[in-house]
Order: C-alpha cells, then structure tokens, then sequence
DNA sequence: ATGGTAGAGTGTCTA
C-alpha cells in the first residue's frame, strides 16, 4: 500500500495536480492539508472517477484538512478528544481528520502554525501538540499513522538557515520537545531514512530553485506501522514550475500487514 | 525590522 501527505494550499486551485499526482505515483491514500474549501466546495468528480473516496473537513478558509482513498474509508472522525476551538467560540477548528483504510488508521494533521512566539497562536500550537499527544497514546498498538504538516524543524538540519529563524517559531525548544515526546512515546517517524531534503519551500525570493527550505511535513507510525515501512521519497519535481502549492507531497510504502 | 508571493475572496488575513 502507498499512502502519501501532501499540504496542498487549495485543493479547488490544485485539483489537476492532485488527480494527476495520484495516478502518477498509483496512490491508494492521500491525506491533504490547507484544503481551503468548505465541504460544500469540494472538487469531489474527478477523484470519484478515478476510485477515490473522500473525507474532509474545514470549517474557515485555511485550516481544512482531508483524505482520500481508494482502500476505503471508514470511522471518519474528525478532531480528536480534547481538541479545542479557536476563534469563534464553540467551533472546533478542523486541523485533524482521521479514518481507517486499508487497515490502517490515518490521521491528517495539520499542526497550528504558530505565527510568533510571542503571539497567543503559538501557545495554542503547543497546547494543541499536548492535546494530541494525549489522545493518540491510545492508538500506539493498533496500525496507525499521524501524518501531515507538522509545522515544526525537529533539527537544525531541517532548516536553510537556522540564523534567519532565531527569533521565529517551528524551531524553538519547546516546539522541538513536544515533537520529541511523540518518538519518547514510541512514535517512530518513518521518512527521514528514506527521503532526506526539504518539504516545503516559501513562495518568494526563489526559495525553491535555490533549495532554501524547510522540513516539516512527517510520517510518525505506531510500530505496527513503521515494522512495514519499505521506503519513502520527497515529490520534489511536484514544488517545480508554475502553479504549485508550496509544499512537496510526501509518499511512503508498505507491506502487506503481516499474517 | 521589513518585504517578498500565493490563496482565500473583496477587507485583509493567513501562511
């Protein structure tokens, strides 16, 4: 099976590369980030033409997340115990979508950005870090994968130039630690061997094609998961030309679930 | 410190 994540920063303006991302690399689950469509605005035909179930969620013009499947799509839930709102006041923002396919169970996560380290949105993030962490102790022995744009450089590696990031958030010790207490829980994250580089390069001052970038979009799995990890790659040709979202998709393969 | 680009949708906010 080959599931992949990909922030794709509009999926109305980015349909085509989806659909053609898909049958480009035979994916059986996509988990998506920024969707930036309400479910009412989803462009669900093509993706049903070619097999593929969708379930998303979004509730402001940001923050939406979803998946798409064509091994199934079952106990759809969106958010996760404890999950806050943000805003207004009883909405619970849509930054995590999880179901079972294929067997597994997959989450799209797209981690709060933060903003500043000072603004009240990173200390969201990091209770939002805490909050997940939380519930998904639960799902470490069944086969499960949180994947998504986690918003966080766990090393300094995974920055182009951690001087220009001093004073900004995604590489601040408290970020770094909340990731690293997933992996202390026994969370493994299961791309980096596979497929090292960047993930997400910013739109301006040609930070792609001068490869100044950041990583930040990851694949953590439960052991159940990660025991069927056989390889993973960076779709770097996908961030090139006009037209791209500004992240890269991330894709993972594995085995059959043992017998 | 600021601004550069892109996407939501027409006011600016978010990333």
């Amino acid at each position: 099976m080959r599931i992949a994540t990909w922030n794709v920063n509009s999926l109305r303006s980015r349909i085509d590369r989806v659909e053609a991302f898909l049958e480009r690399h035979d994916v059986d689950v996509l988990a998506v980030q920024e969707t930036k469509a309400r479910e009412d605005q989803l462009p669900l035909m093509g993706l049903q033409a070619r097999g593929y179930d969708v379930a998303a969620h979004g509730l402001d013009q940001w923050n939406g997340v979803a998946l798409i499947s064509r091994v199934g799509l079952e106990d759809v839930s969106v958010g996760f115990p404890g999950q806050p709102g943000w805003g207004d006041p009883g909405v619970v923002e849509a930054r995590a979508l999880g179901a079972t396919c294929g067997g597994i169970r997959i989450w799209s996560l797209y981690v709060p950005n933060g903003r500043k380290p000072d603004d009240p949105h990173y200390v969201y993030k990091l209770d939002w870090l805490s909050r997940l962490r939380e519930a998904s102790a639960q799902w470490l022995d069944t086969p499960t994968a949180l994947v998504g744009d986690w918003n966080i450089c766990p090393t300094d590696d995974d920055v182009f130039d951690v001087a220009q990031f001093k004073s900004s958030t995604h590489v601040t010790p408290p970020e770094r630690a909340a990731f690293q207490r997933f992996l202390d829980d026994g969370w493994a994250e299961v791309t980096r061997a596979h497929a090292p580089g960047y993930t997400y390069w910013d739109y301006y001052r040609q930070r792609f094609e001068r490869d100044r970038g950041l990583k930040i979009d990851f694949v953590l799995g439960s052991a159940g998961l990660a025991e069927r990890v056989t390889g993973a790659f960076i779709d770097r040709d996908e961030r090139a030309g006009q037209g791209a979202s500004d992240h890269a998709p991330v894709v993972v393969d594995l085995t059959d679930a043992p017998r």
